[in-house]
DNA sequence: CCGCTGCATTTGTCCTAACAATAGCACGAA
DNA sequence: TTCGTGCTATTGTTAGGACAAATGCAGCGG
């Protein structure tokens, strides 16, 4: 099928050699950005890890490592005697601890939040459950709607523990809650996440702008720091008309 | 918080230098076991690299590749200076590249599939492109219904290249599609998810046992093997109230 | 009492080196 | 022709070493 293997030396020109970012990570967004951008076609073989090595004056375990990233994110095929591939099928971004927020942003969207409420209450048996911490324990709740180009498209609910009891209705309308934690110096190292369907509730068929009784696909998440606290456990509901979750997986 | 690294080296008494399956698999898979069943407890701290190493007889980058397939599985943590720990989160089975089929015979349960059509037909427009074929070709239509122990689950259609014209009833009722797949030599190297939601459609609802039009969790997949042709295209709907899909995100 | 400095610990990155395992191909024997 | 054998190319695994960077802590000075 494909016989020259490809190496697009002038893309890797200016490797920072004593920056703060690590080399492999250096050579694989680059190689990244050249697969999505069609620069290094589908199908395309790489040169071998040596050689690519010897171009760039790297070692192999290097150039393998960012190989490595993009094998994992779906980009590349390894087959051991054959060589490194770019994989032909076209690969969707996978689910990541990004916000939806961020996720709209990306896609050329304008996003905005309304909040609906915003009270600290006493924890009951459920969410004491999730936030563990003792039933009772005085706790936030947040209720947005989110809508892009004007059009609702989610309603967010949202659980925190007694910690971060000090936010405002400013903050989330303008800048997101994940991007609100992360200014604080709070960064999410895991995530459990459950994606499910349901029919509507009370109020969110109108907050949606659908039929009563209608599906909704949901997300429930609970979010952990390093140390295994958590941060935050949410419910949230969107439109399956305008919002769906896409994955790719990866055998190994 | 916790002071004591801990090691318990007797889980590591028997690993296997010549056989066909690398060290460090051996011990992250191990490890994982051990941190399942609890026999290391959530939040304990790990030993350093090079101290394990020493423990086993190896070198540190394989224990280091070893431990990275836990963090990478959101089932340790790494910081700097600190240390490795086990994470506290419960973690959940995330989504992977294997079949319903297995998923619930994993979890004890008892499941079965009634093949409700299985026909060979010229793709329409859509299915050629989600098949990658030309529109007109012959392709492989099946429809399944999937109980666990005897309550309906899921609605399955699969769409097959021609080249799989050949199985029967039979195979699908007993193996399941990806397993038979693997018997003949196919595997899936990558797969692109979409999980939605959307109301019953003609006769689903009577299938699933469900009311006229009450939502279903969707999920559409196209998987390739290496060397990116599609094996398989399929549409499957979840009775909502018996399936969901879990995930856990690690940050990295 | 508070803050700063320096040290020990531990993971993060990068290197060189060697051998094993697998796939494809050319070539030769039956 | 056809099958197998051996060669070559390439990735997979493992080893061992070096330095960088982050964290926590003890000790010191203000």
């Amino acid at each position: 099928m494909s016989t020259e293997p490809v190496w697009p030396g002038e893309l890797f020109a200016d490797l920072d050699r004593s920056g703060p970012i690590p080399l492999y990570f250096q050579i694989s967004s680059r190689l990244e950005r050249a697969i999505r951008d069609g620069i290094i076609p589908a199908g395309a073989r790489l040169e071998n890890e040596i050689a690519i090595g010897q171009h760039l004056g790297l070692s192999r375990p290097t150039v393998r490592r960012a190989i490595q990233e993009l094998v994992d994110k779906g980009l590349l095929v390894r087959r051991r005697g054959i060589g490194t591939q770019v994989v032909q099928a076209r690969v969707s971004r996978p689910v990541e601890l990004t916000s939806l927020q961020e996720d709209l942003t990306r896609a050329g969207h304008h996003p905005s939040t309304r909040v609906l409420s915003l009270d600290r209450i006493p924890a009951d048996e459920e969410a004491a459950q999730r936030l563990r911490v003792a039933a009772g324990t005085e706790i936030t709740r947040i209720r947005r709607l989110r809508s892009a180009d004007g059009t609702p498209m989610a309603i967010l609910e949202n659980l925190l523990p007694p910690e971060y009891a000090d936010i405002t209705r400013d903050d989330l309308e303008t800048h997101g809650l994940y991007e609100m934690l992360r200014a604080r110096g709070i960064s999410i190292k895991i995530a459990n996440q459950t994606i499910g369907a349901r029919r509507t509730h009370s109020d969110e068929h109108e907050l949606l702008d659908l039929a009563k009784g209608s599906p909704v696909l949901t997300m429930d998440r609970v979010a952990f720091d390093q140390g295994g606290s958590v941060i935050e456990a949410g419910h949230h509901c969107y439109r399956p008309d305008l919002y769906s979750f896409e994955t790719t997986l990866v055998s190994r």
